[in-house]
DNA sequence: TAGATTGTTAATCGATTAACAATC
DNA sequence: TAGATTGTTAATCGATTAACAATC
């Protein structure tokens, strides 16, 4: 298949790809690098719906959406279906990262070396506290809000990390849009208000927790 | 509205609610708060909607599989349906959560105060470090992973948040579970493999950031 | 070949939006 | 009353699943 056959361009979508589509690949890379750690060759749209909680059928529809990676009969080479998904989300190349906020949770990120392995990386951290700037935290090092442009152009950074309290995020988000940057994930409890063209992605602790309280009780509501 | 009119049972749902329908509800609540916090006594679906990025129309739709909560013609007080989504949500009583691994992330979620406003309490911290192991932690007290089934029953803990390694999550999982923990809100980057009445909610950094990337980049190979 | 598995089409299912009578 | 806004039904839109010919 790796031919692109009658498709015009194979890793570009040509329909609108729908955001679920995007986040079950990003779960298809997880277990496809997962599935190579542990020595495994290929997989299949059955094995990878299994893992994931998937049926099968929506795993050859999603991929289907970017090309064909696979082979009837034998399923998925891993390392090869790996390479197309990091294409296609864009993570075959680094993503240079700003942080903006240096409290409890981004003095944690900072040290986190989770997203480090997919291409992402943190190379300027923002804080107001003057103690703080000019310093440098895990070999990042600390500039003041003042210098976001300045910073986010130097450093050809698209994507930032908001993690500041709730009451200063609208401002930072602003500074951020102001400077350059396209795309946010915004760790404060408030939705940004942000012209349409920049991409947020918000991780709220208490919105997820509310998640599972809800399907907690109302679980128990059902089955008495 | 008050009273409960025709409908059986005003805050349970009768038919089976759609996991996008909840989590907009929690936005509505951070809204709703963030209002009432502003002096604002009522407030419509037009304006929910619009500071949220949704119609009016699914703002009310989704409020619709509740109960009525409105008043035709004002629009919502904000105290009432603050409640009515805290009871909906189960977060009208609190709910004690445990925290299981205290490294960077973890450390971070014990000083984080963002859920303690929304009656998420945690009450008990979890590590094998010997060293940490009976000391306390903002006033959390750190107990071995062993004593997880005791201390869940004693403390009457139904959700816990896992903030191990990858390589440590599926089995922190499989003690919560034994310990009767019905959710678990997983930092970890994997997929657990639970009983399908244990309800799951995954955060990962880089799937959030790969959400960004994809959509820049798909962004650009649109518009050129 | 027989068995396995893909990519894709059609059928089903579910969620969002539009419209509007009822209400304040 | 006139204007505003709800709750709900019907229409639209989109996403998931089932089925199967094509392929290895």
């Amino acid at each position: 298949m790796s031919d692109a056959k009658d498709k015009p361009d194979e890793l570009s979508a040509d329909t609108t790809v729908p955001k679920a589509v995007v986040s079950r690949l990003s779960l298809y890379l997880r277990e496809l690098q997962r599935l190579t750690r542990e020595g495994e060759e290929t997989t299949s749209s059955t094995q990878l719906g299994r893992l994931l909680g998937f049926t099968d059928a929506q795993v050859r529809k999603d991929l289907a959406y970017f090309g064909q990676f696979g082979y009837p009969g034998i399923g998925y080479r891993c390392h090869e279906l790996i390479h197309a998904i990091k294409q296609i989300l864009g993570t075959n190349q680094p993503w240079p990262l700003a942080l903006v906020g240096l409290g409890n949770l981004g003095r944690a990120l900072t040290n986190y070396k989770g997203f480090g392995s997919q291409g992402f990386q943190l190379c300027a951290a923002f804080d107001i506290d003057p103690t703080k700037v000019g310093q440098t935290i895990d070999g990042i090092p600390i500039f003041h809000h003042d210098d976001i442009a300045r910073i986010v152009k130097e450093k050809n950074i698209r994507l930032a990390i908001v993690a500041v309290p709730a009451t200063a995020a609208q401002g930072v988000a602003d500074a951020l849009v102001a400077a350059g940057i396209e795309g946010i994930l915004n760790f404060a409890p408030v939705t940004l208000g942000l012209p349409k063209e920049i991409h947020t992605v918000g991780v709220d602790l208490a919105i997820e927790l509310e998640q599972l309280s809800f399907a907690v009780v109302s679980r128990q509501a059902k089955n008495g």
